[in-house]
DNA sequence: ATAGAACGGAACCGTACGTTCCCGTATGAT
DNA sequence: ATCATACGGGAACGTACGGTTCCGTTCTAT
């Protein structure tokens, strides 16, 4: 496979990592600095999406799914609960999907399918931290939100390039992973902890 | 003291209140949203700062001054090490000036004197830092510029209202306080801390 | 009553960005 | 070899937004 067909096929994939690299560093970045990165024109772009908002859609999509894949994974493991637990958030610290879906959150209209894609991913993070909870493993004053809102807290980390960046994101997990085992002694933790309509508020547009 | 005067000394306060309220929402506001929060008309803003980047400069400074205010006053503190260091940890959690000090970083032309502020929060930081691990109170592997990225990240939470917001932050600094004290049994962190120089990387301007 | 400070907010202007459009180019069929 | 065409590059367009300026108004002090 050469000539057009390949060119386009090649940027297809241009594309989409260009978007996702250039809006998870600025998410509000213009388009024409997607078609920069990518090293292709404006109009490879529309020719693809009839819109920004198409493309921001695409992205946030892709990430869910994305996220939806790692937890699953998790859940499929078989072996110690804590482990599984801890394997899931470095996996969703290296899949980095936060940065994009919840930075995005409320830039564009949300789609059914976004939407549908949520509801199930929400569904599968209860599933794993009820698992681990019930196994014993993670102290159970930390909520599900709380773990979505610990991972949005890692993301929001970003110095230097992005190896450095994915470096320092897992030394802070690593702590945080500290904090959230069983073993040690704790202190109750103060505050209610977030509620999941607090977190669902912000996808709203506007 | 009242009439004219009084007002205009009002205005000052309403201004840099809304100033500091609105920025933190959101850095990159508009000068009108300001000046709609305060209650006032745009001259009343430019009469007292001949730019936006003026005010911006005048807000960093302010904030960087309360943060040493609240370093010193934990350093004044002669009791137990890790209690002095856990409630300065709140105390910059209250203040609350990390948002502001950090999110605007770059987008202003830094002035000498929030230099000089700037090297000065960062040794009195380091010093509260020291002391508290020559104390043998903190966890040796977790650096100065581990704990001001973490402080980082407990600002990136921003959720419902102000008060909720507050609430929040405490209730994960609670978390991390959890994973800095040194008795309980941790794993050593992975990865080198942040520099000092990558984190001043991001104040220069563009 | 009047000068003048302080203000409110409309108007101005430059910039930035999403989108469209036109043209060159390479491709694949004839 | 030629030609119709799909594709991509990037200039051009229109619009929205936001910093700054400016002018008319209001209120105070004399």
């Amino acid at each position: 496979m050469s000539g057009r067909k390949a060119q386009a096929a090649r940027n297809d994939e241009l594309i989409l990592q260009a978007a996702r690299a250039v809006f998870t560093a600025d998410p509000g970045a213009p388009i024409a600095a997607v078609a920069e990165k990518a090293g292709v024109g404006i109009s490879a772009l529309y020719r693809r999406y009839p819109s920004k908002e198409a493309l921001l859609q695409k992205l946030c999509g892709d990430g869910l799914k994305l996220y939806i894949e790692v937890t699953e994974r998790a859940l499929a493991e078989e072996g110690d609960a804590w482990e599984a637990f801890a394997g899931y958030l470095r996996g969703i610290v290296d899949a980095d999907t936060n940065s994009l879906t919840i930075k995005l959150a409320g830039t564009f209209h949300p789609t059914e399918e976004l939407h549908h894609d949520a509801a199930r991913s929400g569904a599968l993070a209860t599933e794993i931290h009820r698992r681990t909870v019930e196994a014993g493993a993670l102290r159970p004053d930390v909520t599900v939100a709380d773990i979505a809102l610990l991972l949005e807290q890692i993301a929001s980390i970003r110095l230097g390039d992005e190896k450095r960046t994915a470096q320092l994101r897992h030394r802070f997990l690593a702590l945080a992973t500290d904090a959230l085992r069983v073993p040690p002694g704790h202190r109750e933790l103060p505050g209610p902890p977030p509620e999941d309509e607090e977190l669902s508020a912000r996808w709203s547009p506007g």
